[in-house]
DNA sequence: CGGGCCATCAACCGATCGGCTGATACCCCT
DNA sequence: AGGGGTATCAGCCGATCGGTTGATGGCCCG
């Protein structure tokens, strides 16, 4: 398993990090990097005509992104292993890719040796996941959506006016609570909603029929 | 019309401002506070009992929101003009409630003065703005919606990206720009969408079906 | 009765945002 | 040629946000 060398196909748009990656599996004789692709749908040609044993994929890129991209992968039954590449962490990104099939999660920031270790893992069929994305996966399956779809009354009445476009220190006047107690509110909507920020709390709200 | 007294019905779920204005109107013969209402629904059954002249309306309360309270009162033929009287002036609070029905709509920072104008109007059948909302509401006319729901290709990447929960900068590197473009995109988009932060123009793009 | 969830509040701090002003440049249409 | 929309960038600044820690009290469930 171990000798083999492993090919791969390095999807990312940004040029520097294309070029890192190879650089740093070229290092590697266990690696070989067949091919690059700057977007979802020139991955996927890739794959069918280059055939790696592993696609590093960066989700988030212009053309359609690569969730998609994984996707059409799985569809067509393709034999390579995705190993998601990538610098967010939210679960807006992390349970579509896993979904869609791929292997690995990690993020960006991993080691080089993690990152090493992830790839053969991956070939192998092995699923990685970066310990952030490991946690928080584990406890939206376990919670597929009593913890996630649950808000209570008051976190929705929070993240109605939040929508609306209402600062904390005017949601606390509007609902007769201390801006504090509206910052708490809001800390526990980011925790169910597996967000980091109000723009996107509203988005998951959107999503999920909390609002609209 | 000026000689005649002017019955009135307050409605907020301030208790304060509800003192505040009946001590207001209290102070004035040519005025008669009737009532007082917490919440849109008792709004609506007070109109039916004491067929007050103008209804002074808070947006956002509890109970479902002054708009839908106006609606109501639209529906069913009272005589009563609403006046609204809030704090906020987003266009998705304005229009709504022009829209609903309401004769005028007001800041609560306008002067006492201006009030009592603005009441007298009001019971005329002449529709009273503030300033800030009248120009506003001008220009939501003139651009029904061209201006509205066009945002530029760019844009429509940024919000995209916004309602992930990216940051400013993490959408500068994605987008390949810098920190201040993704800045300037944003204002225009606010601009666009009538709203004064992201979490706002996340959920007017869900609306609009820019997003979702 | 203890544990968990909810709601409430406080104080601090660094990071981020949004507003403002001003500028360059391209393109399309008139 | 000029105007308008779009895209790009800069710097400054106050306001706001989000994270953290810690705490209190009510309520329900087992």
């Amino acid at each position: 398993m171990t000798d083999r060398t492993i090919t791969l196909l390095i999807v990312d748009d940004h040029p520097v990090v294309r070029d890192g990656l190879r650089g740093m599996f070229a290092s590697d004789p266990g690696f070989d990097v067949l091919g690059e692709a700057a977007g979802g749908v020139e991955a996927v040609e890739l794959v069918q005509r280059l055939d790696p044993d592993v696609v590093l994929m960066d989700l988030r890129m212009p053309d359609g992104g690569g969730v998609r991209a994984i996707a059409e992968l799985t569809r067509r039954g393709a034999r390579a292993k995705v190993l998601v590449l990538t610098t967010y962490d939210t679960d807006s990104d992390t349970i579509p890719a896993i979904e869609a099939g791929a292997t690995g999660y990690l993020l960006k920031d991993a080691p080089r040796d993690d990152l090493f270790t992830a790839v053969r893992a991956a070939a192998e069929g092995r699923t990685v996941l970066s310990p952030a994305v490991a946690s928080r996966l584990v406890s939206a399956v376990r919670n597929p959506s009593p913890a996630a779809g649950a808000l209570s009354a008051r976190e929705r009445e929070v993240i109605e006016l939040v929508a609306r476009g209402t600062s904390n220190r005017e949601i606390a006047r509007e609902l007769f609570i201390s801006e504090a107690t509206v910052k708490t509110h809001l800390t526990h909507v980011y925790g169910k909603l597996g967000v980091k920020d109000r723009a996107a709390a509203v988005a998951v709200a959107y999503e999920r029929g909390i609002l609209g």
